[in-house]
RNA sequence: GGGUUCGUAGCCUAGCCUGGUAGGGCGAUGGUCUCCAAAACCAUCGAUCGUCGGUUCAAAUCCGAUCGGGCCCA
């Protein structure tokens, strides 16, 4: 653990993260008002994951738009590591980059990095870790994104294209870039070390300036990308970070994809995803109905009121009651678990149909290699 | 290629020197308590000790081989 006692990297997310102090750490900027304020009056909406600081933190974003408004078009990356499958913590990103693309109506791609997830964990086999790629592909076309505007690049299938900007990218890591930057050390396996170069490939895949929706904690990969896009003749890459998604059981830490109690997958059945919030969701509430009408509940640490806010609950007012009644100690806990259940198993159901139907959509959606 | 070190339940690990068929922690599961969850407490499940062979009445423990991981040197 940190002095700050919380860790953020592309592989490991433990403990309370401190935004503000991770904003200092990593070198972004914060989401100003006025950047805001200028989102919001180019895209004529005010989307709720900007609104509530979901996306909190940017490099350059501005400058995205500027070019935007000079009427240069940028597109759209992001990503996910097909280690298991996906949760509704993988969603967030994705869903903000559909919303991107339909506002700017730009091109988007998506890199399932089949070879990291396999370098990085010991126990997955790269056939496992190609499977779930399939399945995580299935879940982002879900979304509703344009098949004629989005590509779907699978790393170890779509090689061929992506290595000679990879090998640009390569040439300008040294060991000792990466080894400050990732923290690796005598035993990291050379995939890994290579591989920041291949996360880095994407962003020129067109000659355009990228716009990159992500998790923060995978903000290192791309300081690297921004440091030697110049070197290499290239825009540096602008992000978009939202913040870490709690898992079930607590509010430190990120939702993990191997801890299956403190994770809702999205092929989760509407029973599993009662029991699951049920059981496991850590409350806000009080040790008991009495001195939770008395004193209130908590929504600051309340995880199902966090996934209200965070994915669920996109009516301000509607989250505002639920704000206001837990804390007054109106609305109990298993009240608020309930609201969060059918939330869920509303979403699910149409997500679930679309994932179906998606199977026979990935085709038009898979990167063709050049 | 040489050297060295490690391989015990999902994870971490005790035991190995001084042979007698494994003990703990985390996790998981169930229960008590809570409007729930957490915490706390109780209970349960879970390991043929990497593999093969040898010595022995008896091997996780000794010996040999082999596979796999780590580090150092080349």
């Amino acid at each position: 653990m940190s002095a700050d006692d919380f860790i953020v990297t592309p592989w490991h997310v433990e403990g309370d993260i401190d935004y503000d102090k991770l904003i200092k750490q990593f070198g972004t900027e914060k989401i100003s008002s006025e950047l805001l304020e200028r989102i919001k009056r180019i895209t004529g909406e005010d989307h709720f994951m900007l609104r509530r600081g979901i996306f909190f933190s940017h490099r350059e974003m501005n400058r995205i738009l500027d070019e935007y408004e000079k009427g240069n078009k940028f597109f759209l990356y992001t990503g996910r590591g097909p280690s298991g499958h996906t949760h509704i913590g993988h969603l967030v990103p994705w869903m903000f980059a559909k919303w991107l693309q339909e506002k700017f109506d730009v091109n988007m791609y998506f890199q399932l990095t089949d070879d990291e997830k396999f370098f990085s964990k010991p126990n997955l086999t790269l056939e496992e870790t190609s499977k779930f790629a399939y399945e995580n592909a299935l879940d982002f076309i879900a979304l509703g994104f344009k098949p004629e505007k989005t590509k779907i690049i699978i790393n170890t299938k779509n090689i061929q294209t992506l290595y000679p900007i990879a090998a640009q990218v390569a040439k300008k890591i040294n060991f000792s870039n990466t080894k400050a930057t990732f923290g690796f050390t005598n035993d990291t396996n050379i995939g890994m070390i290579f591989y920041t170069s291949l996360q880095s490939a994407p962003c020129f895949i067109e000659d355009k300036p990228v716009l990159i929706p992500l998790g923060v904690d995978q903000d290192p990969h791309f300081r690297l990308t921004r440091d030697i896009a110049q070197k290499i003749g290239k825009q540096k890459p602008a992000l978009i970070h939202n913040i870490m998604i709690p898992s079930l059981e607590g509010p430190g830490g990120k939702m993990s994809a191997s801890a299956e109690n403190g994770t809702i997958y999205t092929t989760d059945s509407p029973a599993e995803v009662k029991k699951k919030i049920n059981k496991h969701a850590f409350s806000g509430g009080q040790p008991d109905i009495e001195q939770h009408r008395k004193i209130g509940g908590n929504p600051d640490i309340d995880v199902s009121y966090q996934y209200l806010r965070i994915f669920f609950e996109p009516d301000d007012n509607k989250l505002k009651k639920i704000y206001e009644d837990y804390k007054s100690g109106k609305l109990l806990s298993g009240e608020l678990k309930a609201i969060l259940i059918e939330k869920i198993n509303e979403f699910l159901a149409i997500h679930q149909e679309n994932r179906e139907k998606a199977k026979n959509q990935i085709q038009q959606f898979l990167l063709e290699n050049k």
